[in-house]
DNA sequence: TACCAGGTAAAAA
DNA sequence: TTTTTACATGGT
């Protein structure tokens, strides 16, 4: 985009360490991309109906700021609260670091990713659609499927992909879903979700200022979420640090390699990862990527 | 070629 | 009540 239709840039401080491109790449070792992603965040989003690009920038020489830019332009206050979302901003790694600098395992882990922050989807909506394409799947197989249902019912603004509506995955086609890869029963789960946000009926908006319980609970009442892909959603949409799906296999296997060598049950993942409470789903993240950055291990052993 | 991968709801026992 | 089962694709 250019710079002259991307309005003033807002400004955001940041409390406590972060590293933009890090943060990139850490997300982007969790999915199969072409190439390496630029150090920037873009973010293609449907605001009021127009398609939106944001771009968020650390700030050179300031690292405790980040600039975002929109385009079409946004208001100030507005495009300030979508970039906090967007980069974790409620999230701050300090008091983590803390706990972690005690752990002879998370120590050297942490110094590695210093000021990688969890990030999320451009929106919620979305990361309710990533829970339910993962659930079972390979992430490379559910990163697939959500490629094609963005082609089929998404759209693109300056290359970045913009995932569909919860308006137009309503009102698809059950067999338009499964085209795209999905199980019928998982083309069900992604319909009744779609129209339960298009309606009104689960506000996605009103899970921000929940307690992680609350949250967790509304999500599971909605058909298609069990208690894996609401504590999905909660750490990656939401970024809550110490929610922790303890059944989650990638985690037990990534877990267990730092800390035993082998996958952990999940009564062991809780209590390993007890003393970083209330950071443990951070903590467990720190070593999904840090085992996907600097510790490729033979077919799968990355772990997520 | 199979098998497994960041599960879930529904059927069967 | 608890234990099976079907299900989708991609990587190895």
């Amino acid at each position: 985009m250019s710079a002259a239709c991307a309005g003033a840039p807002a400004i955001l401080r940041l409390a406590g360490p972060f590293d933009l491109a890090l943060s990139l790449r850490a997300a982007a070792s969790f999915v199969p991309l072409p190439q390496a992603p630029p150090p920037v965040l873009r973010a293609g989003l449907r605001i009021d109906g127009r398609p939106t690009l944001v771009a968020i920038r650390q700030r050179r020489g300031r690292p405790q700021e980040v600039a975002a830019t929109a385009a079409p332009p946004l208001a100030a206050a507005r495009l300030q609260a979508l970039a906090a979302r967007l980069v974790n901003a409620g999230l701050d790694l300090q008091p983590f670091y803390a706990l972690a600098a005690a752990d002879p395992v998370l120590a050297p882990v942490v110094q590695a990713l210093w000021g990688v922050k969890p990030l999320p989807p451009p929106s919620l909506f979305e990361m309710l659609i990533v829970a339910i394409t993962e659930q079972q799947l390979s992430l490379a197989a559910a990163f697939h499927i959500r490629r094609r249902l963005v082609e089929r019912f998404g759209a693109a603004c300056a290359e970045v992909s913009i995932f569909p509506e919860p308006a137009a995955l309503a009102a698809a086609d059950p067999a338009q879903l499964q085209a795209c890869g999905l199980s019928r029963r998982k083309a069900e789960y992604v319909r009744d979700v779609a129209a339960a946000v298009a309606a009104g009926r689960l506000d996605l908006d009103a899970l921000a200022g929940m307690s992680d319980a609350a949250a967790q609970a509304v999500l599971e009442g909605q058909r298609g979420f069990g208690r894996w892909s609401a504590q999905y959603v909660l750490t990656r949409g939401l970024g809550r640090a110490d929610c922790l799906p303890a059944a989650d296999v990638g985690l037990r296997r990534v877990v267990g390699r730092y800390f035993c060598g082998r996958p952990l049950s999940p009564q062991e993942l809780e209590r390993v990862l007890a003393p970083f409470a209330p950071y443990r789903s951070l903590a467990a993240y720190y070593l999904a990527v840090h085992a996907r950055l600097f510790r490729p291990g033979p077919a799968g052993a990355a772990g997520a």
